[in-house]
DNA sequence: AGTATAAAAGTTGATATCAACTTATCAACC
DNA sequence: GGTTGATAAGTTGATATCAACTTTTATACT
């Protein structure tokens, strides 16, 4: 399965590994993808996942930050620095729990909710654009999507995904 | 279409948003199989980045840097900051191409040869487990998602995508 | 009450990502 | 042969991402 000799790997493994890579692959489309989205929102001055993270703030109860972090499938810590820049201009508020004073209750400010609302059209907008070249696979794309988040667990068996339930 | 009154964007929209956007599915899929290679390539202290890259430079010819960029769909600056630790590390060297000394040539070093020809059969692993998984849906997936980069251009017409050939 | 375990989150340090601006080089044209 | 426009890449500054470690608070067990 390799054309080179000594320690090296074969160009034909390179050839394999660039086309079926499913790492590869999706970092390449979430890169692109998410370039798109940032030029859309850019006279908002909001980045695509500002977007997201403001979109998933916007809840009848202020949610923790754990339960945020896991929802957006991003580590703790960088929820806690992409917070920063956003509670800086205004948009967020970050508060204590009264029941339980470990948790971070996050919330929108009016700011943010109206930010947030001369975003969603632009979302909108660009939504349609992709998932009209996508030509009906979008739903397609979706589940696979999901399957590599979920699915893709530890490893042996018990595939995951199945008592998660975020955002009740 | 919306629950709140006044400024801000009703409960539905968001639900909306959290189940359809290809932005947040298309991230939070990339940051969750990052996360899986990174922790599979810990052993080789590689990311899974720095993986598809140093593979990326596994070739006959020597590569420039705009090249990989495109190859892997970032940006030329990205890719710049990129390469500083595995320079340092001794997996990649830069040089100037004779013929046209603005292009930057990127090749392996023996070491990173043979670093890459270790991870190969991680790689391999990851990527046999995570297939299984998909149960077939693979292909599929790697369809839509070359979709999502190439046929999500700019817009209007003209889905870019027919003249590339990366890596003839 | 007092300790031990677990849960939620912050801090630090390294890498990743891109936009805006700048520099170096090439090619074409006068 | 010098100017002009285009191409390749670097620099700077801001945000994003995560691992490893630490701090704070709650819960359970004695």
């Amino acid at each position: 399965m390799s054309t080179q000799s000594v320690s090296g790997v074969g160009y034909d493994t390179t050839l394999h590994v660039r086309d079926h890579c499913l790492c590869l692959h999706t970092l390449r489309a979430a890169r692109a993808i998410a370039r798109r989205f940032d030029e859309a929102f850019r006279p908002l001055d909001l980045k695509s996942g500002q977007f997201s993270l403001l979109m998933s703030l916007n809840r009848p109860e202020a949610p923790g930050l754990g339960e945020v972090a896991q929802l957006l499938a991003l580590d703790r810590t960088t929820l806690t620095a992409n917070l920063k820049p956003l509670e800086r201009r205004g948009l967020v508020r970050v508060t204590r729990d009264d029941q339980d004073r470990r948790i971070r209750r996050l919330q929108l400010t009016e700011a943010g909710q109206v930010l947030l609302a001369r975003a969603v059209p632009i979302w909108q907008a660009e939504q349609s654009r992709i998932e009209a070249a996508l030509d009906g696979k979008a739903d397609t794309l979706r589940d696979g999507l999901a399957a590599l988040r979920t699915g893709a667990g530890t490893g042996t068996g018990a595939a995951a995904g199945a008592g998660e339930d975020p955002q009740g």
